[in-house]
DNA sequence: TAAGTGTACTATCAGTGGTGGTACACTTAG
DNA sequence: CTAAGTGTACCACCACTGATAGTACACTTA
C-alpha cells in the first residue's frame, strides 16, 4: 500500500504523505479505516517512527486522518476534501498551462493531447 | 529584469535559472545578448556571486546559454530548446490531469477551465 | 497488568543552499 | 603593456532540514 522511492528527491515523510492523500481520496481507504501504527509502518518501511509520525501530524494538520490517542489514526469522513484537492490541482494546472501557452503551444493543441488521454 | 522571491521555497539559483529560461524562451532575451556579469547581477540582487555562479552554471549545461571566458555570458542561439521546454510542460500538465481526473473531474470540466482562460 | 497506541522530547548526523574570501586565467579598453 | 572586468575554481564556514536513535510518558484495551 505505501512504499518509498528513493530516487524521488521530496523527503520521505512528504512522499507518504502525499501517498496516503490519494489513496484516502481516491476513495482505497474508507472513512473511520485504521492507518498502520507508527511503530509498525516504521518497521515495514524500515525507516524511523520519528518520520511515520511527521506524516502522520501532516496528515492530521490537512484534515485527512483523525486521531485517537492510545488507540491509532483513522481516515477522516470529510468530503469537503476531495472538492479542495481538486482546486490544488486545477491551479497548478492552470499555471503550468498559462507558461506553456506564453511560449507558443497553442489552446487547440493541448487541449486534443487531453482529449486523447 | 530579474529578482527573487524569499517566500519562494526554492532555492535562488533555482529561481534564477528558471526566470532567465523563460525570458529566453519568450524571446524578451535575444540570441547573443549579453547576460549581466557574475558580479553585477549578485550585487544588484545583493547576493553571493557563487550563487549566480550555480545559476550561469546550470544554463549553460542545459543549453539555453554559452560562455566565452573573459567576456561573459550569452544567450544561445538554439531553436530547439523552446520545443524541448514544450514538451517539459506538457509531461508535467498531463501528470496532474490524470491526478486529477482519477479524484472525480471530467475531462470536459478541465478542458472548458482551459478554454475560458 | 501488560501490550500496543500516540506523543514529546533530546541529541546527533548528513546533505544542501548560501556566504565570504582568495586566486588565477582570460579579454579588452586605455 | 597595464588595468579593469570577465569567468572559474577553490576552500572554509554556517544555517536549515530531513532523518536517525533513544528515552519517556500518557492513554486504551485485551
Amino acid at each position: 500500500m505505501i512504499f518509498i522511492d528513493y530516487k524521488d528527491t521530496r523527503p520521505i515523510y512528504e512522499q507518504i504523505v502525499e501517498r496516503y492523500k490519494t489513496l484516502i481520496l481516491k476513495g482505497v481507504m474508507q472513512p473511520d479505516e485504521q492507518l498502520p501504527s507508527v511503530r509498525n509502518l516504521a518497521m515495514e518501511l524500515s525507516i524511523n517512527p520519528n518520520t511515520i509520525q511527521k506524516a502522520y501530524a501532516e496528515l492530521e494538520r490537512q484534515g485527512f486522518i483523525y486521531v485517537v490517542k492510545g488507540r491509532g489514526n483513522f481516515v477522516s469522513g470529510d468530503s469537503g476534501l476531495v472538492e479542495k484537492r481538486k482546486n490544488e490541482y486545477v491551479d497548478q494546472i492552470m499555471a503550468l498551462v498559462r507558461e506553456v501557452l506564453e511560449i507558443g503551444m497553442s489552446k487547440a493543441e493541448l487541449i486534443r493531447l487531453i482529449e486523447v488521454l
